[in-house]
DNA sequence: AAATAAAGTTTCCTTTTGGAAACTTTTGTT
DNA sequence: AACAAAAGTTTCCAAAAGGAAACTTTATTT
């Protein structure tokens, strides 16, 4: 593979899957309980009724007195329509707000390939879930490519400028005018070339 | 609330975001468990020292002879340097892949409201990461607006024609012109205006 | 402010887990 | 193939979980 747009070299060109935000986890487990039973609106009596679990079992698993089975578990998740990693991640989903990041015209942080000439965008945020670029599609051939292009996510792009033929895995190849946009499985081989008299640009943006 | 771009009414309008996509398990524990120590290529015994559980506590969970404590399943996971979630959801992750949408120019699902004009792209696709629209911004003034606009995710935006001045809560208001992009958490207030004499036309994505 | 009801905790006891060691099966070596 | 070593299972028992009911605390009603 000779061109891939997202190297992980910089931070700023890393998308943020939550996945991996995933922390190790020294988990009140019952704190985190009783937070659900609690905005459910639920009595130990009625969440015993629920899960199937004796109320003073309830009791007890919310005041760390003891260390639930997973069979417990799973008639508490089940229960209480909760699913298992909810019950560990979620307390503190500490959504990120407030940050903002301009990228003036041509100001992007240029990643230039045989292929494609990349200007990435937005390069000051780190942790972001989507990656935006701008591009000038050098290639002109099918064959300045060695291999398909095919990484995770998906993607999205919207022609700027001139014209582009957009081959991909298990579609006939297709062209693409100024305005025209195409989303796809980026984990399906894809790749472009230009094909009008000036080299196309287009807006591209990813997300894993 | 005067101005919401997904109204969640279409599932194409919808984001996926991973998290709701996690379904009921009724999860081979002790499979899973020793799939994932087969692996890692451990031995029982090496797993045994690696979590802090005995030796036969561990066959007896892969043969679901015994039902492990919330404790034990910690020093599992602990021990394997895997998290919870991984436990429990991994097994087969369904790669979506092979998904293409083309939106030709103007021909996207149009959804005006009193101060943009909302083009959806790519609405044929449904569970996806991103929601792509092109946007008129018919607002003129700040007041155009009841109050900020203000909901999950992250955005991205580029200027594709005219001037628009970019409002948010917690910056100055910035001016953005053709080319220029902005990335930003979309649950800070913001929004929009044309300054230009045509109303300025964008590209906008949203992801959650 | 008693009295009553509801919610939550603790006790007591049965069932199940978790660990040490005995036992069985599998793998590798001569 | 017999033997040895390693890997895995089962047994036995101490320790911990889970449930029923007694008990305590917190709300609600009179």
């Amino acid at each position: 593979m000779t061109d891939q747009h997202q190297q992980d070299i910089y931070p700023s060109m890393t998308i943020s899957t939550d996945q991996h935000a995933q922390k190790i986890e020294p988990i009140k487990l019952g704190e985190r309980l009783k937070e659900i039973r609690k905005t459910l609106g639920l009595t130990l009596e009625e969440a015993s009724q629920k899960t199937g679990l004796a109320r003073s079992t309830l009791s007890k698993i919310e005041n760390e007195q003891i260390s639930p089975t997973f069979q417990a578990m799973q008639k508490l998740t089940n229960g209480l329509q909760i699913d298992i990693p909810q019950l560990f991640a979620a307390p503190k989903q500490v959504n990120t707000t407030g940050r903002r990041d301009i990228t003036r015209n041509e100001m992007g942080k240029v990643h230039p390939t045989s292929t494609y000439e990349h200007e990435l965008l937005a390069t000051q945020l780190v942790n972001k879930k989507m990656m935006p670029f701008k591009s000038t599609i050098r290639a002109r051939d099918f064959d300045a490519y060695a291999d398909w292009i095919r990484h995770d996510g998906e993607e999205f792009l919207l022609v700027l400028s001139g014209e582009i033929t957009f081959f991909s895995e298990y579609y006939e190849p297709v062209n693409l005018q100024e305005g025209d946009s195409v989303y796809y499985d980026a984990n399906m081989g894809h790749m472009l070339v230009s094909v009008s008299e000036q080299d196309a640009t287009i807006i591209w943006v990813t997300a894993s």
